[in-house]
Order: structure tokens, then sequence, then C-alpha cells
RNA sequence: GGGGUGUUAGCUCAGUUGGUUAGAGCGCCGGCCUGUCACGUCGGAGGUCGCGAGUUCAAGUCUCGUACAUCCCGCCA
């Protein structure tokens, strides 16, 4: 941390240096007036730099009285630059609770390099200022060690991928930001051409395409720390752009893609001093909808969902013997410590059911002194609710929350369900958990457009026992995909490419694609694989949510420097702003 | 596109059943103070109650609309 002072610098300390050993040294401080105890004969003021902070004692026998008359009206935030002599303080003055509180600066000289007015917010942790304003004010808010600790920790992390991924042979390549749209995927961000009227570039929505013409390149093994963009609505962990972790490897399985990544999940836990097993979990996709409810499951406790269809079939409830008898599911997850609750309180839980496509929600709730209560078990009959009492494990003090409608529905209504549960439960979540999902359906229909598409994306190798599969059969065609799973987050996603255009093409014809829109959208792609493409594959880390993850926040807006608010807009510039007429004529565009 | 919550001093918030001059803490300004570290203490300034309509004798408070923020659903291959 203190390498770089003594270069060139206005100081040749820091402000989070200094120790008891400095004693007697002469020093010069550069800094921010963080606190400023003015005592009438004797000032002190905690000077603050991003290393730290240092108590300056300002003694009128020291300094010049103009000195002494300008400590005397120093306002927060003022920089200034200090020079005096290290000295231990009185025992009684020590404090324990600042690095550098055994000791503090007697001022010989100092001067305001700068003035600031008054603040819009304190420069502290912990604050609860709104984060619009903070946003406003983002160098403001940068100021405060929590964002640099946080800017810090994204620096290691990034440094630790390169360093792994350096190591192992790959090659950093930078790849276009004005690139081309894309059918399928996101929304894209669009950007006239000048000079090509009524054209259009897109930001990419990520490096997909030119990672893949990378390893037709014959690069090999490429990274990117990459920027990408996704014209969608926000999320506290989604951001119009963000930033990825893009890597590209030939002649891989997919095995060696987890493998390799491992390597560089290693070298970053190791960087920020966070222990976790190597290898990681592998889980298969259809194990953690059935267990968990969704693709990215929070491992980290249990409350997994309890498959109770075959038990229901045969009762007399008919929101549970509907799904169950024609193709749909009837599942549900045990509360353990929630059979007390309030039937308030349960009715609150059915709008998060709700939320996420519920028609309703079914609960029996277990009373720690031994009552049953619930609208649902004069239905079932003694005997399918013994039955669903043993297989859920439900005891006296727990509560069972159901789920009755089609596998996709019941899964995401359990799995919300499971997770607003272990909040409202404060079920212990500590340290991280890391898995891989993998093997991904190839396809899922889409029943609003009524058209089948892609699990993961379009360029993901089937298995090869299912190929014959994609006309007749799509849904039942397995992947080599795989998905990084980090505390219940999607940290990041990879697949192996096809490599064979005639491959490519089948799956796009199955996406619904014309041959003409192949042609056009993706015929350098398929030119590519026509000549000679190396077997591929890869992955793209999401570096923002990794970050939020190891810093433990709840938004990715506190791990990135300049974030964007809910409408993607930047309180502090003003953007996105209008533009000129003259500007719009250029690029041959007309004002709505 | 839909739903929830919020918007009152520079910041964080309170404001009862609609009723006199809208309050507090922090910050800010001024005075006093030589061992504080969220210094203390005395005094002071600071408000278009997001914006626009409406109801009413009277609106921070009720109604409608709207803007912005935030969380969620849709969306995010």
């Amino acid at each position: 941390m203190t390498d770089f002072v003594n270069q060139n610098c206005m100081h040749d300390h820091t402000c989070g240096q200094l120790r008891a050993a400095d004693c007697d040294t002469q020093v010069t401080l550069t800094g921010w007036v963080w606190h400023n105890r003015d005592h009438g004969g004797l000032i002190f003021i905690d000077l603050r730099d991003r290393d730290g902070y240092t108590q300056i004692v300002v003694d009128p026998d020291c300094v010049t009285p103009e000195e002494f008359a300008t400590a005397e009206h120093l306002g927060r935030e003022y920089v200034l630059q200090v020079s005096g002599k290290v000295r231990m303080r009185g025992e009684d003055a020590v404090n324990p609770n600042m690095a550098t509180g055994e000791i503090e600066v007697l001022a010989s000289s100092l001067s305001v390099l700068n003035t600031s007015v008054t603040p819009p917010f304190s420069i502290e942790d912990g604050i609860e200022t709104d984060e619009t304003t903070r946003m406003k004010w983002r160098y403001m808010d940068l100021r405060r060690p929590e964002m640099y600790a946080n800017l810090k920790l994204r620096h290691d992390v990034a440094q630790a991928m390169r360093k792994a991924l350096n190591e192992r042979g790959f090659l950093e390549i930078e790849t276009p930001i004005l690139a081309n749209s894309t059918p399928e995927g996101a929304r894209d961000y669009i950007v006239p051409s000048r000079p090509n009227p009524g054209k259009f570039y897109a930001l990419p929505q990520s490096p997909q395409q030119f990672k893949q013409m990378l390893m037709c390149g014959g690069v090999e093994r490429y990274y990117q720390i990459a920027r990408c963009f996704r014209d969608e609505d926000l999320r506290a962990d989604r951001q119009p752009e963000f930033t990825q972790l893009d890597v590209e490897m030939s002649f891989v399985r997919d095995e060696e893609v987890m493998e390799v990544m491992e390597g560089v999940m290693a070298e970053v836990l190791a960087a920020v001093g966070v222990e976790h097993e190597f290898p990681l979990q592998r889980m298969q996709w259809k194990e953690a909808m059935d267990r968990f409810g969704c693709d990215r499951p929070d491992v980290r406790f249990g409350m997994e969902l309890v498959d109770i269809t075959e038990e229901v079939k045969n009762c007399d409830f008919k929101v549970f013997t509907g799904p169950a008898n024609s193709g749909g599911v009837v599942k549900c997850i045990c509360a353990k410590g929630a059979g007390d609750w309030s039937r308030g309180d349960i009715e609150k839980l059915a709008e998060v059911a709700a939320e996420n496509g519920a028609k309703g929600m079914a609960w029996i709730a277990y009373t720690s002194t031994g009552e049953e209560k619930s609208p649902i078990i004069k239905f079932l009959g003694d005997d399918v609710h013994a039955a669903i009492k043993a297989k859920a494990g439900a005891e006296a003090g727990d509560l069972l929350l159901f789920a009755a409608d089609t596998y996709p529905v019941a899964s995401a209504v359990l799995a919300a369900l499971r997770l607003r549960m272990a909040e409202l439960l404060e079920i212990p979540r500590e340290g991280h958990a890391l898995l891989w999902v993998v093997n991904f359906p190839m396809f899922a229909y889409d029943e609003q457009e009524q058209k089948y598409s892609a699990e993961h994306h379009p360029f993901t190798m089937i298995h090869e026992e299912d190929i014959d599969k994609i006309e007749d059969a799509p849904l039942e065609c397995g992947s080599y995909s795989y998905d990084l799973v980090m505390d219940g987050f999607e940290a990041g996603g990879g697949t192996i490419r096809i490599h064979t255009a005639e491959l490519q093409r089948r799956v796009l014809r199955r996406l619904g694609l014309a041959d003409e829109e192949i042609d056009t959208k993706f015929g350098h792609l398929l030119r590519a694989l026509e000549l000679g493409a190396p077997p591929h594959g890869g992955i793209a880390l999401g570096l923002d949510r990794v970050v939020m993850l190891l810093a433990g926040k709840d938004s990715i807006r506190d791990v990135i420097a300049f974030p964007k608010t809910s409408s993607a807009a930047d309180p502090m510039t003003g953007a996105p702003n209008e533009v000129s007429p003259r500007q719009l004529k250029e690029v041959s565009l007309k004002t709505l």
C-alpha cells in the first residue's frame, strides 16, 4: 500500500500508514479534512485519504498565527497538505479504534490545497442517504472508505482473474463495441452510423460471436474483461452496461472449461481471503429444478421442494387432483419454525406465490402446541394428509406451503417462497457456496410466442445422442452447458459451441428462422464454421455480481464506480441527454 | 408494460381526526473553550411539504393525475 509514496508525490506518507515506530520522524501528509475539533487554544484535525486517517494537532506555538487562523476556519472536505513531526499520544489519549491511534502529527506547517463548499451528505460508512443523492455526487460517495474498499475489491478480483488466465496461456483480446444487431436475446442499444445513413451499429450484448470468430482465427485461448450492453429494464443485480469475464477455448470439452474456471475462481477467492472447496459440485439441471425449483439454487440452506404428486392423485381436493392428473405437479416446502404464524402472515406469503404465477397457495400449519391449522386438511382425508406430512418431514412448529400447477410454475412459486421464508425466518446464510449447474435442455417452448427458444443460446452444442431429436422432439435435447452458481445468483454461464455449419443451421431452423434470415444474420458465423472451425467452448462470468457477493452487498450499484438508476439515467452527468438538431441531421435521424 | 413502497430543512426522519407560526437529530453560520477523536457548550440561520389539478371555510394530511427513486413480475438468447 505504501510502496508508491515518495514517487513524485506531494506527501511522503499516507494517512493510514504511521505507527509508533515512526515517532520523531518528520512527515508530510495530504488528504481531506474529515473532522475538525477546535478547542480554542488547540485544534485537532482528522486528515483522511484512501488509506485511512491520522490525527493532526495544531498548536499555536508551533505554527504561524496565519496558519493557526486557517486551521480555525477549516471546513469539512477541505484539501490539506500538512508537515510535522510524528509523536506518541499521551497514554490517556490513545485511540484503539484507529489504525493510527497511537500517534499523532504535530503540525509545523499547514496549507490549504483546496476549499470545499458544504458537502451534500456526510462522508462516513453506514450512511442511509438516498441512492440518487449519492449518485448525483458520486465522487463524494466514493470518498467513503467502504466504497473505496469495494473498488479495491473489484480491482483485486479482476487482477486475480487475469493472473489465473495468463498463467494458463490465455490472450487478452479486445473485441468491438460498435458491433452488429443480432436477432433473439435482449433488446440492443443502437448507434446510428453517419457514413451509412439509415444504418445502425448495436452495442454488444456480449462478445459471443467475436470470441467464436477468434477461435476460428486460431487463437485457441482468449479472455477479455468485457463491457456488455442490454437495453432491458433494470434490477438490483442488472445494469444496462455491465462487465463480464469472457473466456473461450478451442479443442476442449465442458469439463476442461469448468476446470479452468475453477482455477480462476480459486485464484479470486484466495486473493480476497475466502475459503472454498474445489472441485465444485456439479448438479444436473433437472436435479436443481426438482430440489430447488430454479436453475441457480442457493444451497447454503435446505427447505428443499418435496414432490407429493403421487400422494394426492386420488384425494378429493380438486386444486391438487387437477394438476396432478393432467401432467402438472403438486409440490411443497416445509418451513421449520413457521407453524405458529398468524393467518395474516401466511396470507402475505400467498402474495409472493401469486406474483410468481400461482393461482392460490394452500398451506398446513402445525403449531408448536400440536394443533393443525389449514383450509385444506378436510379435503385431503387423513391418509393423504399423513402421507404428505411424513414425506415432507413436517412436525410441530412447521409450516407446509403448497404449489399445484405446471412443473415450471410450481417450481417458480416454491423457489420464490423458499427464498422469502429463508429471509423471514432469518435462516443463516453465511459464507459463500459455489456450484455448477450442468446439462440444461437445449430448447424451451415459449407459450406466448408459440415457438421454441434456446434455453441457453442458439450456438450451444447438443448432446450427440440427441441430435436426431432436434426436429421431432426438441424438448428432449440435452446440451453441453454449465452455469456457475454462487449464493443463489447466476455468476456465470457457458457452453460448448456448435462448430459445424450444418448443425448450426439445423438449430437455427428449429428456432423458427427462415434460411434467408439465417444467411443475413448468421452468414458470417456459418461461413467461419465451414472453414475449419475447431471444436470450442467457453463461459462468461458476471464480474459485477461476483464482486457484489464478495462485498456482501445487495446491489451491483455498490461495486460499480458510476452506475445508473432504474431508468438507466446518470444523475451526475444527466445522461442520457438530448442532442442538437445538427447532430441528428448528421446521422440522418429525426426526432419524434 | 404491470404491481408494491416512498418523496417534508443540505442529510436522515417525525408530523395525531384536515385546524394557530410545519418540528427533531446531524450538518451549516457565529461566540466561548489547550487533549479531543460523532469533542463540549451558548446562540442563530435554513422549508414552494416532488409537481399539477380537485374536494373543503381550511390540505403536509383526503381524491385524481403526473414526475422521479426503489423493490418485484414481465423482460433479461
